[in-house]
DNA sequence: AAATATAGTTAGACTAATCTAACAATTAAG
DNA sequence: CTTAATTGTTAGATTAGTCTAACTATATTT
């Protein structure tokens, strides 16, 4: 049952490089860096740095960058898995706003059981994206790189996922409110006209609609 | 959103004095109790109790028994709420069997989120009891002393919910599964009928049934 | 390239939770 | 009511994670 043997803080550490590494080409970070990340001191993070180097979880050398190992990063997509199911799970089905969700998936992520991670996930209905529109890494620690295209990109017949807009006017985003769709909308196209580029979609409960071809140039979707 | 301001340990110190205590009339417990309980050695309790009763959560002098004190109690209470929500959670809307629950239970029982306890509660549909059959604790820490009565004294119109039997011999048990009813399954009385005390019930999606007096006296309930 | 500024490390100390070994109090038995 | 058995505490150490202060390495500037 357990799968990683590490501590929370360990935990957060390596989730932090993550962050942090991802920001740059060469997918490193330094002491500091990491220090302001999780507010604390740089002592405390040399500390730590020897420690999940010993453990071979980050490539270190005194006074250089830091990266992560391959272990490393599998460990940190796991914890972001966890972290963006429970997102989900706070905000479709406890109702939290797409703000409240975070603080408790903080604490929600540290728990230990991959049986428990599987059953959210289906009880879930798979969702590929957290309520932010960020994607969530597959089980075995995968990040699908999540080609965004627009939902006029999409074939007919396939399903996709709302992650963002293009558009983000006022008129747009009250629009999209109306018929209920946001980051993480399922949608299924049933028709494309050719006629004028609209589509039929359907949403969940089978509630179908129509759309503008403009409409579809606007919505970011992955598949 | 903080609540307790306590260590995960030492809410494991208060739930399992708590547990201890209820064992006998004078609702408290020794060292090497609570030692054996939580799989410490008596120092490391020794130690706990002097801080526990800095804290005023326990009542301890040297060489004596120790009992909650009042605030010790509520904080044992709230954290077998959570515990018990969690399993209901783990069991309605996971799959999990009753005997897997508890261990993911151990761990989630110390999320510290007020809002996310309320809300789990509602999306649950404010159960009374836990996939044990024993009863929920409310919000405010107090524990309805869950007057089990037999399904053959609810009142028609009323709601119930199964939290033991009477009878358990395998004929029942088997009878029971078969008619998918279980520990913390909710039943409805739809009508009682006089001639010879049998009583048509709804369980969940408007399942009706019929059951003889015999059955209902068995089945034992909380309102 | 020397001086200065920035970033990182080492040393030493603290707190929480734990242990073992040694000692003290309470309880039970004769 | 003294002795033995049980139970509980104190002392001293350990580990994980953290800190401040002092020191060292690297980077920048003129």
């Amino acid at each position: 049952m357990v799968s990683s043997q590490l501590s929370f803080t360990e935990e957060n550490y390596l989730k932090a490089i993550y962050f942090l590494s991802e920001r740059n080409e060469s997918f490193d970070t330094s002491t500091s860096e990491i220090a302001e990340k999780i507010n604390t001191k740089p002592p405390t993070v040399s500390d730590m740095l020897r420690k999940l180097t010993e453990k071979k979880l980050v490539n270190y050398e005194k006074y250089k960058r830091v990266h992560l190992t391959k272990a490393g990063k599998q460990v940190a997509m796991l914890i972001i898995r966890k972290h963006r199911l429970w997102e989900v799970f706070l905000h479709d089905k406890l109702a939290f706003t797409w703000d409240e969700v975070h603080e408790v998936a903080e604490q929600l992520e540290h728990i230990d059981s991959d049986k428990l991670i599987l059953r959210l996930e289906k009880f879930l209905g798979y969702p590929k994206v957290d309520p932010h529109g960020d994607p969530i890494p597959s089980a075995n620690g995968e990040l699908k790189h999540a080609q965004r295209t627009t939902l006029s990109e999409v074939e007919k017949g396939k399903s996709c996922q709302v992650v963002g807009v293009k558009d983000s006017s006022s008129n747009f985003l009250q629009y999209l409110q109306k018929i209920n769709v946001g980051i993480g909308t399922k949608i299924k196209i049933i028709e494309k006209i050719a006629f004028d580029g609209s589509l039929l979609i359907s949403l969940k409960k089978g509630e179908q609609q129509a759309v503008s071809q403009k409409f579809a140039d606007n919505v970011l979707v992955t598949c």
